[in-house]
RNA sequence: GCCGGUGUAGCUCAGCCUGGCAGAGCAGCGGCCUUUUAAGCCGAGGGUCCAGGGUUCGAAUCCCUGCGCCGGCACCA
């Protein structure tokens, strides 16, 4: 078949039919046959689309000899049809064939009709089938289709430009982690894929456009696990003029408006605990709930390592102050805070990138908003200062010297471009692979991505 | 990389503990049935029990190795 023109959906012959008994004008609908019951001189049988599934009839009286033809249609044939949508003697919505067409036939089976198709290696490597056996699979990917549209729409109407920017870098920054690397022939040019998308952006603040966002893929070189594949998506945008006050009073009406355009309540479930993002969204200082969680006092705290290590924070000798706190904060505090929380003031450390706090150089401006345990959003108060940047970037390399792991490279590029002069800015970083997770309480990434990575099927 | 679980028909699953003919339902095939809703009834068929090795008279079952998948840890600030 070139082509078949369908004059309806199955939702909308529904519509066609509405409240009445039909016989309706005729509808021609396309679709896949799905269950088929009954085979004396009336044969049921169930058609979905993109947007439903409506009952179909055939009748020996009607169709003659083509109902032998319809009688060897198997489950998972694409068909077109047509014929008056009624109501049967059962009150279903029918279409009555009186005309059909084989589109295109279906050599595999269809999973089980009643369970569907459960295992979950099966549902990852032939997602194609999952698709079309597991209606709450597809209603997943709309609702990721939805969040990620209403992402845009709030950027946009914010007045963000929504840019992109390379994949492929020479110096994969912005971030610590372990790039994939490639090559390019032509140019005999080692390349990294991107793991963030930052310096860039940030580089198009310092040109002049003030209010930047990219949706963007980006790939991290690490392990698999419930939350993370080697590739996924980042929103990040970046405002002149801001600091990261003023990003948490955005996202306090950014996650709101993503949550609608999931079609969501901000007082929501995630695997059956109840999180309300209905904002303001509490604030509170690093430091702040590490004592709360474990009675330490990180400013005050002689002997860090040691009060860490009584409190079952084990670390390495000599490992900077930073680092130390940021142990214990991941290893005793992070999950515990299940409601949407502002952890703000991170150590300077850890956050070369973020723009050190007046009031005590240890500690930077930056905030991650965690819920249900986990980093939703990671966002700075930006380091503009050329002079202390390239400081941060030594002190860095000097650190993983000395401590191993991944560190953040030196890009002179970047540098160069902060020695233009970059404004006062506030960043913003988002996982949206792990919001939509949230949005769509789905516990694994590998269910919000259609074709998550996979091993080598044996 | 480490630890634990798991892998049986196209699909959903029993059988494994306690070794003894490879099972059911759905799907497919043949037959019956003109208003079904996981339709029903009758009949026949369908297997690399993940792979390889071992123990045993005999292995889906017990043991070892490898692989895939799931979870945890590590990595991922």
């Amino acid at each position: 078949m070139r082509s078949f023109h369908r004059t309806h959906t199955t939702t909308a012959a529904r519509h066609a039919l509405g409240d009445g008994e039909g016989p309706t004008d005729p509808v021609t609908l396309a679709g896949r046959l799905m269950v088929k019951r009954w085979s004396g001189g009336v044969t049921f049988a169930e058609l979905q689309d993109g947007t439903g599934r409506l009952q179909l009839m055939a009748r020996r009286d009607e169709l003659a000899d083509a109902y032998e033809a319809f009688l060897d249609l198997d489950p998972g044939d694409l068909l077109g049809v047509t014929g008056p949508v009624i109501r049967s003697r059962r009150g279903e919505v029918t279409v009555d064939v009186n005309k059909f067409q084989l589109l295109s036939k279906a050599l595999r089976p269809l999973p089980e009709k009643w369970h569907g198709l459960k295992d979950v290696e099966q549902r990852y490597r032939r997602r194609h089938v999952d698709l079309i056996a597991n209606p709450d699979v597809r209603d997943v990917f709309v609702a990721r289709t939805r969040i990620i549209s209403g992402l845009r729409r709030f950027m946009d109407s914010q007045g963000f430009l929504e840019v992109e920017t390379p994949v492929l870098q020479e110096v994969p920054g912005g971030g610590l982690a372990r790039p994939f690397k490639t090559h390019h022939n032509a140019l005999d040019l080692d390349l990294y894929l991107r793991i963030a998308l930052e310096l860039h952006l940030k580089r198009l603040i310092v040109g002049g456009l003030e209010k930047v966002y990219e949706v963007g893929r980006v790939f991290r070189n690490e392990g698999l696990s419930p939350r993370h594949n080697p590739e996924f998506t980042m929103l990040e945008s970046y405002e002149a003029y801001a600091d990261y006050d003023d990003v948490m009073r955005f996202l306090e009406e950014l996650l709101p408006a993503t949550i609608e355009s999931a079609g969501k309540e901000p007082d929501l479930e995630y695997q059956g605990e109840r999180l309300d993002f209905a904002p303001p969204y509490r604030r509170a200082r690093m430091a702040d709930l590490i004592r709360e969680a474990t009675g330490i006092d990180v400013l005050t705290e002689p002997d860090l390592a040691a009060a860490a290590a009584k409190a079952g924070v084990d670390v390495q000798a000599n490992l900077p102050w930073g680092f130390i706190v940021m142990e214990i904060y991941e290893k005793k505090v992070e999950t515990g805070l299940r409601q949407p929380t502002f952890v703000m003031d991170y150590p300077l450390d850890v956050s070369p990138l973020a723009r050190k706090r007046e009031d005590d150089p240890r500690f930077v401006e930056r905030f991650e908003l965690v819920a249900a345990g986990r980093e939703l959003c990671n966002a700075f108060t930006e380091l503009t200062d050329p002079v202390d940047q390239r400081e941060r970037f030594l002190a860095q390399e000097a650190t993983f010297k000395a401590f191993g792991g991944e560190t953040h490279p030196m890009d002179e590029d970047y540098l160069v471009a902060l020695e233009q002069g970059m404004p006062p800015t506030g960043g913003l970083g988002i996982g949206v692979d792990r919001l939509v997770m949230l949005l769509t309480d789905q516990a694994s990434i590998r269910d919000v991505l259609f074709f998550p990575q996979m091993r080598l099927a044996h």
